[in-house]
DNA sequence: TCTGTTGTAATAATAAAAATTACATCTGGA
DNA sequence: TCCAGATGTAATTTTTATTATTACAACAGA
C-alpha cells in the first residue's frame, strides 16, 4: 500500500460472505483474510450497508448479501465506497487568472468523463458472481485446468477493448 | 490535491505549448499557468520526452511536440507518465496463509484488466487534438456559443457508455 | 448479567504525490 | 571567453489520502 484497496477489500468480504453462507462471520475472521484489522473490515461493512449491498446487525456475527451475487456489480460497490469520485483527477488548482490553463482543465473534464463512463460501463458488466466463478475456476484449475466449472454467468466473456489491442506508442 | 493530477498537467502542459508555438516557453512560465512550481514542469516534461511526445533541449526554452496533436492521445501521456500503473489496484497483502483470500484477488485482477482495457480504449480515443478543439469551443462558446468551431476532430462524437446510462443503485 | 460482537468516531501511522532546493550542464549573446 | 538564463535531474521536505489502531457505547444471545 498506499494505493487505495477499500474496492478490492470490499468485494474480498463479499465474496468471503458469499463463500461462508453458514458458519459465523465475526468482522475478525474476514480481517485475518484480508491481512487486517476488524474496525477497517466493519468501516468497509458499514458503507456497503449504506450501499444496500450487505446487512447486518450490531452484535450479531451472520453478515449477509442484500442481493443475489449476480445482482451486484463492481460498479455498485464502487458507488457505495467512493461515491462519484472519479478514477482520474484534474487539477483543480491551476492559476484562476490564467484563463488559457483554466479552460484546458474544462476541457479535459469533458474527456476525463469518457474515460470514466467507459470504465463504468465495465464496471457495470461484471458480477460479483463472475469473481466468483473466477475464484472457482482457479481453484479446479490448480487440480484439474477446467474452465468455468459451473457456469451461471459467461465467464469467459472477455472484454476487447474496441480501440483494439495495445500500441507500441510510435 | 492530493489525488494525482500528472496527467492533467501533463496534457496542460502540452496543450499550452501547441497554444503557443511562437513565442519563448519556459517551465517557469508553464508552471504559473498551473500554478505549481518549474521543477514539476520539468519532471513532467521529461517523463513526457522519454515517452517520445516532446522535445526539449537543455538551455533552450523552446520545447516542441514531437508528434501532432491530432496523433498524441491520452492514452500516450498516461503511458509516459504512469507506466503500466493501473486505475483500481488490488490489495496485495492479502494473508497468504488464507488460500480463499488470496484466489479471490486473483479473480479480481481478471476483473480489473477489463476495466482498465476499457479505460484505456477510451483514452486511445482521446487525442490531444480533441483537448484543443473542446478548449476552443469553450472560447469561442463564451461569447457566440458555437460548437467545435475548427472540427479538425469529431469533438462532438460523445461517449456513450455501452451498458446504458447510469442507474440508481436498486 | 456476562461475553462477544457490531457500529462508529477519533486519532495515529504510512506512503504516494507534489513542492522545494540544489546544482551540474547547456544555449545564446555580449 | 564570460555571463545570464534555462534545462535536466537528483535529493529532500511537505502535504494529504489511505489504512491502521484505539476506544467505547449499544446490542445479541446464553
Amino acid at each position: 500500500m498506499k494505493y487505495p484497496t477499500r474496492l478490492s477489500d470490499a468485494v474480498h468480504i463479499m465474496a468471503f460472505i458469499a463463500l461462508n453462507p453458514v458458519e459465523r462471520l465475526s468482522s475478525e475472521k474476514i480481517a485475518e483474510s484480508i491481512h487486517t484489522n476488524p474496525a477497517y473490515v466493519r468501516q468497509l461493512m458499514s458503507a456497503l450497508r449504506k450501499g444496500n449491498l450487505l446487512l447486518s446487525t450490531r452484535g450479531h456475527p451472520r453478515p449477509e448479501l442484500a442481493r443475489e451475487p449476480r445482482d451486484i456489480t463492481l460498479l455498485d460497490a464502487y458507488r457505495a465506497l467512493e461515491g462519484n469520485k472519479p478514477l482520474l483527477h484534474q487539477d483543480t488548482h491551476t492559476n484562476p487568472a490564467c484563463g488559457v490553463g483554466v479552460n484546458i482543465q474544462l476541457a479535459l473534464r469533458d474527456c476525463y468523463d469518457c474515460v470514466q463512463a467507459q470504465a463504468e460501463a465495465a464496471m457495470r458488466r461484471i458480477t460479483l458472481q463472475e469473481v466468483l466463478d473466477r475464484y472457482a475456476a482457479r481453484l479446479t484449475g490448480l487440480e484439474g485446468h477446467k474452465e468455468t466449472p459451473n457456469g451461471s454467468q459467461d465467464s469467459s466473456r472477455g472484454c476487447s477493448a474496441d480501440g483494439s489491442a495495445d500500441s507500441p506508442e510510435g
